[in-house]
DNA sequence: CTGAAAGCGCTTACAG
DNA sequence: CTGAAAGCGCTTACAG
């Protein structure tokens, strides 16, 4: 009772042996790719079921079938908008009888190569900083594709499927929403990296604050921008530091993601500025953290949901017809501007 | 150059013909389990670098190597700890060469047979809602197992590794901290699950409550606990209700997660009541938004990192040397109050 | 010291 | 209609 019992041990023989047919037999009704006596076909249902059989997914797999497993790549595990698009992901997974492997954005050029070892049946991009390089090489190959579009990825060539999540015109909503307040300095916190790198221009949220304010002919440059920041302690610092020593006083602060914005929040408060009648704050991801502060958050949402199911069915259609697409597939989604108290 | 290439070509084969060796020859200098004349070793590590090429990890296992893929079962992917455990989970993956495939706990009986068909070389539970039959079922094969203690695995016999987050003791400390503040009607808040399933006993955090208000010769029964929340407002709702109600007006709230907490005080707050002064609030897990409340919610940390670095250490100690176990092993984990105002 | 061979658990073309 | 056989890419006992 207690003892190890090996992790699988009915193979395909034991189904042979249990419903007295060859063992090509089982592996054509498990397949449904042949006619089989339907009294043999019983049988080995019968067998299956009762030594609950299922097939070893890696000799499938080596014999040139699907393994049924897909890989994440990552770069924001640690985000607020990432659990619930895993979660969903998931959920949709699990129904249609995939596992998925979960992964940081590994920069070394050996990561392409474990992949390759692994025989996913496909992968999914959702990091903003995995270089375009592997990308594409990964785009050549005959795997298939999912990129999260958190940053332009139109130098991509070839047959993927693209995955908008509608950022940048998000992004724009908000400066929008801003400039209609009546802001004029604005400013965006970016991102903590613990390696110090920063969004470029290929950044969605960061192109859609710069091309809106472009479009107002605000200025719209290094000034308005905090990046590059290791810690919370540094964003803050440098954050005071704008204030107090580049003469720029912000009238709004846009957050890449909620945290930023709370975190921006906190800053202006403790230097002695009220929000939102002096600074207004807007973030991005409209976490259900939120409603926790004072004044509360308005956010920018974000259909993680709704993503996570469109990945997967994308991601199915190209698994099942692959070569019936040309070209990259694109899905959109909308963005949605939740409004509370700062602003 | 924007053509399709096949997911992978170079096979052992390949590399042989490439150094001139035979295609044992190739095995043994990638497994290192033969002596293999040097000049053709030297042949062969070129060719493999040459043709970057990389075992089929498939086909190895199918051999009764290991695949160096781990399964990570988790209940609570929204968390806000999850983030953290899991990335550092990854980090020392990585470095092992090691991928981990990630899944919400599903329940009905199949998923352990689909896990059994996929030839994980371990798995960690971090699951609490995951029966304990399931559990025991994983428990009994040959395969490693690591439970992330968040509830009482006394019950599970046999070889496995345990990691105690301090999740008990922490939840005690949590008690008698707001006991020493002169507290004595405290309200556990616990978490919010969609199918409106509720924490029992075996939860170490509701247990270590109970134990400490018992200990202080405190009621401790139904009227301290609100559970079996499916939704945000139906527990705010649930809060109110008591108050109003039921008459139950609780000097301290003991949040399951930060988020209930954070819950707490809005809905307290809401009712009029001052917090800390009228009712203290104390969450765990301390995660990133405890700064942004008003006042700053005090929470009980827990060593994400720490744990996720425990649970792979034990767990690559039980796929090398699973036979030298006889029990289970243990490793310890401390928890550590973080003060801020809520208190 | 090293190669040919058996075999892991499967799928499917081939040959009745 | 269906079985024996080849083969996916490997590992390692076996036999020199």
């Amino acid at each position: 009772m207690d003892e190890k019992i090996a992790l699988r041990t009915i193979t395909r023989a034991d189904i042979a042996k249990e419903a007295e047919v060859s063992e090509t037999i089982v592996s054509y009704v498990i397949n449904g790719n042949r006619y089989v006596n339907s009294g043999k076909r019983q049988r080995v249902e019968q067998a299956i079921a009762k030594l609950k059989y299922r097939p070893n997914a890696l000799a499938r797999a080596l014999k040139g079938k699907k393994l049924n497993h897909l890989l994440f790549v990552a770069d924001d595990i640690q985000g607020d908008y990432f659990g619930k698009l895993i979660s969903e992901i998931d959920s949709f997974a699990y129904e249609k009888a995939y596992f998925i492997s979960l992964c940081a954005d590994h920069m070394d050029e050996d990561f392409v190569d474990r992949i390759y070892s692994r025989f996913f049946d496909g992968i999914i991009i959702g990091s903003a900083n995995f270089p375009l390089k592997n990308i594409q090489r990964l785009v050549n190959t005959t795997t298939p594709i999912v990129l999260l579009e958190v940053r332009d990825y139109s130098s991509i060539t070839g047959v993927y499927g693209l995955i908008n999540t509608g950022l940048y015109r998000g992004a724009r909503t908000c400066v929008r929403t801003l400039h209609e307040r009546g802001r004029r300095n604005l400013l965006y916190l970016d991102k903590i990296n613990r390696d110090g790198s920063r969004s470029d221009l290929s950044d969605w949220r960061l192109k859609g604050f710069f091309d809106q304010l472009n479009e107002y002919g605000l200025p719209a440059n290094e000034r308005n921008v905090i990046a590059g920041c290791r810690s919370d302690d540094e964003l803050v610092a440098a954050l005071e530091h704008k204030v107090r020593h580049e003469g720029f006083i912000p009238d709004a602060i846009f957050g890449r993601n909620d945290y930023m914005a709370l975190l921006g929040m906190e800053a202006v408060k403790s230097l002695g500025y009220n929000v939102p009648t002096d600074v207004s704050i807007i973030g991005f991801d409209n976490s259900r953290f939120c409603r926790f502060s004072t004044p509360t958050l308005s956010s920018m949402e974000i259909q993680q949901k709704e993503i996570g199911r469109a990945i997967m069915k994308m991601m199915i259609a190209l698994i099942d017809r692959h070569d019936s697409f040309s070209t990259r597939i694109e899905e959109h989604l909308e963005t949605r501007l939740v409004m509370r108290s700062s602003i």
